[in-house]
DNA sequence: CATGAATGAGAATTCATTCAT
DNA sequence: TATGAATGAATTCTCATTCAT
């Protein structure tokens, strides 16, 4: 019945808790630049500013770090696909909303961090095939399900024209995502400007809607 | 200048030039399965049954013998760029030379060793970024440009709208290859089969051909 | 002197007293399982539910609480010894007596806790000297003396012909554990059936009534 | 066709025979004097006077090593059953030849050596299982073998009494062993003197001879 | 020239013990 | 008093590279 409130009261996050989100911000900074091999858990332990002992009683080994790891980072993913849904809902100028879609799109996918997971889980798939797998399925395979659902609803309403929804979707994200997504994995991050993205983006819709568009 | 001819000068290839291509595909085997921290010296030695001396003697350090083995494989992605020169030089019908052109696009891309070099250079961009840069440069981006060459003779010929021919060509390459090959990048050898494949070359074609196609 | 009772005083036992007790039974199952250097203290504190602080609390050092474990159980091995002074004192029957008594004597020593204590201190001999020595004094050779006095009292009532009791004692000891005992010490849990173990205790009490008996 | 000669050559051994010898004195005179827990293979190296990757070029890790050491040491526990067979082949003086057979017998397994591969084995019998039990099918229990086919063809030729003679072998084993052994088990090396020994090994003739000798 | 060994460091993981809360 | 964290060293094993034979 004292007054005096703990320190982890206070925020609401325990010491422990607090040690553990060091330890994978830590991680996630050195895997995503170093990758696995490259990424030891002393500098893990050092960057995090806690001891090895706390790494290991966190996460049972090095495995498990870089798996829970990258399963966090991968569901952070998930959000544009409710951006895909709701933007194409209910429109009513398709071309205008699916170019800002496009452009959204682009530069979502272009971020540093998402460029680096996603060298990280090409560079280890061997090492990890399961995680890749999942990765994939959680993240550009779920933005192209939700795309393909959206062009399927517009097909009915009679804004598009496609037979293969999925295929659709697909040519659609890699119109937009190809060359820059591509060109991003083995050059740097001395990328495209935005409004090169712009364009790209623009032009991607062009032709998506020649192909697809009505009439 | 004696008659005696030794082994090495019969089939044309000295002693040190065999070794040195045995350690070369040991390393290539290696690298590509294994990525680059994952191949020890020992194991490529091991592997083309020579001494680890020898491997050194050839090329003096890891990091070397991984450059040169890369840039070698890099250079084998030529073959490509000819086929689509020669393709389309003096195509009088387009529709079905470019399909045949992308159906071997495809097929060429997705090759296991293609892919594992191209899993190896983009899990490694960060620490070899040159190389990575260089990889590009020669190989996708080489292909590209190829194709912009002749979609831009193409056009000259009135069998093409276009006003970006670069832009245009990375439309056809993504809408052709951006599906799988950026699923297998994620997923090991479960890719398409042979005839889904070539599916997904037509109809990149067809969506392509909507966009730039005459009329 | 307040009426209150703590649950603690209400069965005897304080709560650090409880906890006492919890170390040592799940430090005699760590070392008698995995040995002195296979067991780390941090196991002990888990098995135990406590704190490791509590286990230093209650033990200067993991030395500390290993002898502290041995003397213990080895206390216990002291009940046989009542047995065979109880059992030979007043024996009108010699051989029903003595086969009985080493029917009792190899199967109370073929325990798996007794074979397990043995094969540790065994085993740490080098280790703990002084705790090797004195587990020897106070279990097998106080219950061969014991044997040995009994025998004497025999001899006295011209039950017995010996010259040296002690020797006899060891004759006796051996003629019935030597196989089971040596056997287990080597291979784990495949020992004996009861009644083979009752067989090698007949067998050895004939032989060293053969030798020691009347006539 | 030159007269010089490699050392290897000189002596018979080649440098890297030289090295495995080295090896394999350094960790059995470490594991028999601190078991395997309490062996680093840093301390092997050492003592072998040896790189660490020297050892492990020899032995694929330290579970190899060990049971590399621990058979090739026991394979020499063998000796005895020679003299054993040899001894009691064509005897005529059996109890001459029995009490002199009995002397060696105990003082071949008291020696400080046989009793520390003992004790190690014991020590780590709960971690490696198989090799424990191989050790004692391959030392002592194949001198009781051959004791037991010894006595055996003794008792055809009228000079023993028996019906058992593997249990009449390990009768006379543990007579003679017994004692000397257990108590070396957990005593360093402060054992009997020769004399007592010996003085042992008469008394368990005669209390073997009692039982099954010759009326 | 080519093999085995050496070097010297660094990886992951664990331990006994002690602080700090 | 008891918990999680820290310490600091040790363990097994591997690596890239260089020497000696």
């Amino acid at each position: 019945m004292t007054e005096q409130v703990t320190a982890e009261r206070r925020d609401g996050e325990s010491r422990s808790a607090r040690k553990r989100r060091a330890i994978m911000e830590a991680a996630t900074t050195l895997f995503l630049r170093n990758g696995y091999l490259g990424t030891s858990m002393d500098e893990v332990a050092a960057l995090a500013a806690v001891s090895k002992q706390t790494v290991y009683k966190h996460f049972a080994d090095k495995e498990r770090l870089f798996t829970d790891i990258v399963l966090g980072v991968t569901d952070m993913a998930g959000e544009f696909v409710e951006d895909v849904t709701r933007t194409l809902r209910d429109t009513d100028d398709l071309e205008k909303d699916l170019g800002a879609l496009a452009r959204r799109y682009v530069i979502s996918v272009v971020r540093p961090p998402v460029l680096q997971l996603r060298r990280l889980l090409v560079g280890e798939a061997a090492r990890f095939p399961e995680l890749a797998r999942t990765y994939h399925e959680r993240a550009p395979e779920r933005t192209v399900a939700a795309l393909a659902a959206s062009f399927q609803r517009l097909a009915g309403r009679g804004l598009l024209r496609l037979d293969d929804p999925l295929l659709a979707a697909n040519h659609f994200a890699y119109l937009i995502l190809g060359m820059p997504l591509n060109r991003a994995m083995f050059r740097g991050d001395d990328g495209f400007t935005r409004a090169e993205l712009e364009h790209l983006a623009d032009e991607g819709v062009r032709v998506f809607l020649a192909a697809y568009g009505r009439r």
